[in-house]
DNA sequence: TTTGATGATACCTGTAGGGTATTGAGAAGG
DNA sequence: CCTTCTCAATACCCTACAGGTATCATCAAA
């Protein structure tokens, strides 16, 4: 039994399911814009390959036989797969269709990062997002692993493999509890902090938005009074629910509507009173899913600018 | 948007998954039998059909992008399928796939029949028989508008169109009432029929049996006396149950073992006391399905001889 | 720096797919 | 019965492209 199939090719289907349709070569052949003698040949050849007469050739045309009429089935069904299969292949260069794997980190997804999903989703609805939660130090690790493609995160360093492109950035707010003496105050002076605990986040690989928070107290001139060091913003607003002290927040905590909490705009703030939320991504990365999904990005932060 | 697939082939999905699977230009080039530049170049070009980068080129050799493990799901799918669809068309083409419909008659199918179509269906076993009950001028009709293959019949006349080929012979033997005065008789011979009333079958297109019974009287000098003409074998061999006369049947009858009938042999049997089985095809059908079907057919008559 | 992988390029060649012209074979029509 | 029409098949030519050899470019490891 030959192996005729190797020389089968898509060729051969298109023309055999014209003439299959047309029940005539030279219709076909127009149908295809090639003359019919090759037509023909082509015809042939392909029966040749298979060992099988697809076709009897009638006064008024060609008739398919019954194995012609099995093989029309297939062959109508192949084209259509690759069909689908070049168009599926090009949305996922596209960076239409696929995956994106996101770390984020546990508080980043209070605002600004939801409506960024949000925008992408609309745009790519059949990339399927995942995300992951992880710390940044993990998240390095991932991006290099590739196990993500893209991180979430504050206060990113400069890194070789990696580059670091800002989403958007948030002033600070002071979340005080509802009992608080500050709270009282119609005006709150920076460095009026100084005379109070606070609840300071997160822990883990430094330096982070807790170096931020000290940073711009020293450059006020005062050393904080540290209540607590937590996790993150969820945990430490929960601390101040508790009465544990002050906490300097980026202002999308104000989704977090903890009883008994109240946020408070800051006057006489230094510079730079502001944390960045920035994402993380391979520099070698050429996924066009990531292009789309920093292309995103960048319409955010212009839009929220 | 390109259509850019026109010119993608089973070729370019060959070397692709070949490249996929070796992650190596040179090594998948080695085992498709050819040299490297041109593997290199039907994968350019492969991208280039496509509008996609399927690959990223590594110091170390091609890796697949997002898009290229997909579309390598999909090649791989392709090929199988392509494989699969030239592997069952071959089949069709030599009769060992497909759907044969043959045409029988009411009482045909008490003993030639299944038996040659168990022993068509052991060879073939993934032909589908599809058999349908039909009168001989139904099938006459039935194979000219090709709604059948194939038809099962006594008594054929020869037909410009349609060839005709026996497949069995049976003698013929007397369907006896149990009280009936000739069950009681140790040898009957064929003359004494004269004496008594006969069911005669089937009604329908002349020539029949009923014909072939009537010359065989004739023959042997006496006009038969006809009690009844039924449709088929097994109303008739009813009716001889009930008493209303003897019947001549082929000797498959007795497959049907009605209470209160006998079959005896004749003695003084006139030459031709037997009635052929043949079946009945289109001369221009050149369906291998058929053809197989006509084999088997013959080893049955071989065999059965 | 060198060496040794890798894939890409340049250029040639032969084949096979496509074109035109023609033939052969039934069916239809006068 | 001969002609005419309509099919597919054949003969023959030409060109585009798959495949070959030789070489280059690049990067990593020694």
């Amino acid at each position: 039994m030959t192996r005729g199939n190797r020389n089968v090719d898509l060729r051969h289907l298109r023309y055999f399911v014209a003439v299959a349709e047309e029940e005539n070569i030279g219709r076909a052949a127009a149908r295809l814009h090639i003359s019919q003698p090759p037509l023909t040949r082509q015809i042939q050849q392909l029966e040749e390959e298979l060992g099988v007469t697809l076709f009897t050739r009638t006064p008024r045309g060609m008739e398919l036989t019954q194995a012609g009429e099995l093989f029309l089935e297939e062959a109508r069904n192949i084209r259509a797969l690759v069909e689908q299969a070049t168009e599926r292949t090009q949305r996922a260069g596209q960076g239409k269709l696929g995956r994106l794997d996101v770390g984020i980190f546990g508080s980043a997804i209070l605002d600004a990062i939801p409506k960024l999903l949000l925008a992408f989703r609309n745009r790519y609805p059949d990339v399927k997002v995942v995300l992951h939660t992880m710390t940044k130090a993990e998240q390095i690790e991932a991006l290099r692993q590739r196990r993500i493609s893209v991180g979430f995160n504050r206060m990113l360093a400069p890194l070789a493999d990696l580059e670091i492109k800002q989403v958007t950035t948030e002033t600070l707010l002071l979340a005080v509890p509802a009992e608080h003496p500050l709270a009282a105050q119609p005006v709150i002076h920076f460095a009026e902090l100084q005379d109070h605990p606070m609840v300071l986040f997160p822990t883990g690989a430094r330096p982070s938005f807790i170096d931020k928070v000290i940073g711009l107290c020293t450059d006020s001139g005062f050393q904080p009074l540290i209540s607590q060091e937590v996790g993150d913003a969820v945990t430490g607003v929960a601390l101040v629910a508790g009465g544990f002290g002050v906490c300097l927040v980026p202002d999308s905590a104000t989704t977090l509507q903890f009883p008994g909490v109240i946020y408070r705009q800051l006057a006489d703030t230094p510079p730079n009173f502001y944390v960045d939320l920035s994402c993380i991504y391979r520099k070698d990365d050429q996924s066009p899913i990531l292009a789309a999904f920093l292309d995103t990005a960048e319409r955010y932060r212009e839009e929220t600018a």
